[in-house]
DNA sequence: CGAGAGCTTGAATCCGGTCAAACTATGTGG
DNA sequence: CCACATAGTTTGACCGGATTCAAGCTCTCG
């Protein structure tokens, strides 16, 4: 984010109307882009019409890279809001000016590794449990990443419809969630747009009373850590899985250790 | 793949037992890895001691990179079979490299996008509605990447608690998914691990009845492409929403073009 | 002011989680 | 070599929660 300076010479912008497509996976990679302003979405839609989105960009995201791969979706970027200012820059030009750059090289390499942790953090939404988990999951993210956890309150960049095909629910569930939310105080909704993180702590469990009762209830059946480790794990901190272990007692106890 | 022989110089060969973790984001990532032969998981063990796979890395698969970034989850790396071994490179020793050799920084980055591109293969995973889509669409992911599509018989590297957290469905859920369609006669099982798929077109739609009939059903009430775009894609090649707007026929239609 | 996108709520259905129990495979110790 | 223990797998019954379908609402923009 420091030395990518030498990459603004590149830069032209693009103006975006709402809805417009960006780019897609269906032609070669000629571009890499950054959302300057506004937000993005990135795309897929399934063989039986539905949507699911797979990415949210937001101010200071890089996308367009990761070309052309094995397992590559077919998706496509489009943006949010009208007015969506992203920056692009020449592909090959940015290369190989990464080429002669070696701070540049790294910092193209850390823009990726931000793109993998993005999804990464997607990829823990979507496994999460029950749908209140997933939007109050949801809520905070986003408000990390507009905000960098300054305030508590945040204007949703974008609708129901989206936040439902981000966390694949049913926009009628997402509602639901929301006015659950709400009702119990965690968090209140001024217009539709504005939401205020009221009880983070509630939030960040999701679960269904909001009071504090962490693990020690949903504790049967799962499958943890251990599901198949049996050989202790060697390395210097083994104490980690049985951290977990301790806190969880169902079955499928670890055996070794 | 083909420059990256330049970095083998600094591999040194790690064999892990069953179970073993090879490296965890609670330290600072010293290594950069490869998996030479086995199989090791990605896991995350949430605060209620569900356990998440977010990432299945077979043989040629990098992982360890993603230095310390700011929504980074707190994940583990442990192998999944006796024996597994590993490749790991020194990270400074590694980047060092890349700034004097050009080469080597593009494959570098390259091997970011393809991890980038693995979890976003995983994400899709996660986002299919049913139970049998998931597991229909994971078989065929496993047997793409083991076989790269060759074959259509496998030797499932992992458990079903291992897919069932893979997954994000339960154990008993995994099972019964894969009998459904051993029962449909969609995929044939020897013993418990081997796998061959006999009707790879039901596989991929995973849905209810196996014959064709893809989309037409399943039509209704979903909220695609058109959701929110309100500007005619401007882009050169405007078709791509058109086509899944053509295919399936629910409300929300576009309402430009 | 009207139209349509976006949002909300309700009722019925169905799928997947949970709990329970049995079965198989594998490996260990007597 | 067999008995036993344990991990892993499978099946059944029940229940809760998410999707689906339906209808009405609000907000915005022309």
């Amino acid at each position: 984010m420091h030395a990518l300076q030498s990459l603004q010479a590149l830069a032209v912008s693009i103006r975006c109307s709402r809805g417009q497509e960006i780019c897609s996976s269906s032609r070669p990679a000629e571009y890499w882009y950054r959302v300057v302003s506004g937000s993005a979405r990135r795309c897929v839609i399934r063989a039986d019409g539905r949507r699911q989105i797979i990415d949210l960009l937001l101010p200071g995201d890089f996308f367009g890279f990761s070309e052309r791969n094995e397992y590559d979706c077919d998706s496509t970027v489009e943006a949010v809001v009208e007015g969506t200012i992203v920056a692009s820059y020449l592909r090959n030009r940015a290369e190989m000016m990464a080429d002669t750059d070696p701070q540049l090289a790294r910092e193209l390499r850390h823009v990726a590794y931000k793109a993998l942790s993005r999804t990464r953090a997607h990829l823990l939404l979507l496994g999460r449990v029950t749908a209140r988990e997933k939007v109050g999951a949801f809520l905070l993210e986003l408000i990390e990443r507009c905000s960098g956890g300054a305030t508590d309150t945040i204007k949703l960049p974008i609708s129901r419809y989206d936040i439902a095909d981000c966390l694949a629910l049913s926009v009628e569930t997402v509602c639901r969630s929301l006015t659950e939310l709400k009702q119990r105080g965690v968090i209140a909704l001024s217009g539709t747009r504005c939401v205020r993180i009221v009880d983070r702590q509630a939030l960040e469990e999701g679960d269904s009373d909001s009071d504090a009762s962490f693990a020690r209830r949903k504790v049967a059946s799962f499958h943890r850590g251990n599901s198949s480790a049996d050989a202790k794990p060697v390395g210097p901190r083994a104490g980690r899985q049985l951290r977990h272990n301790g806190q969880a007692n169902g079955f499928r106890q670890l055996t070794g250790t």
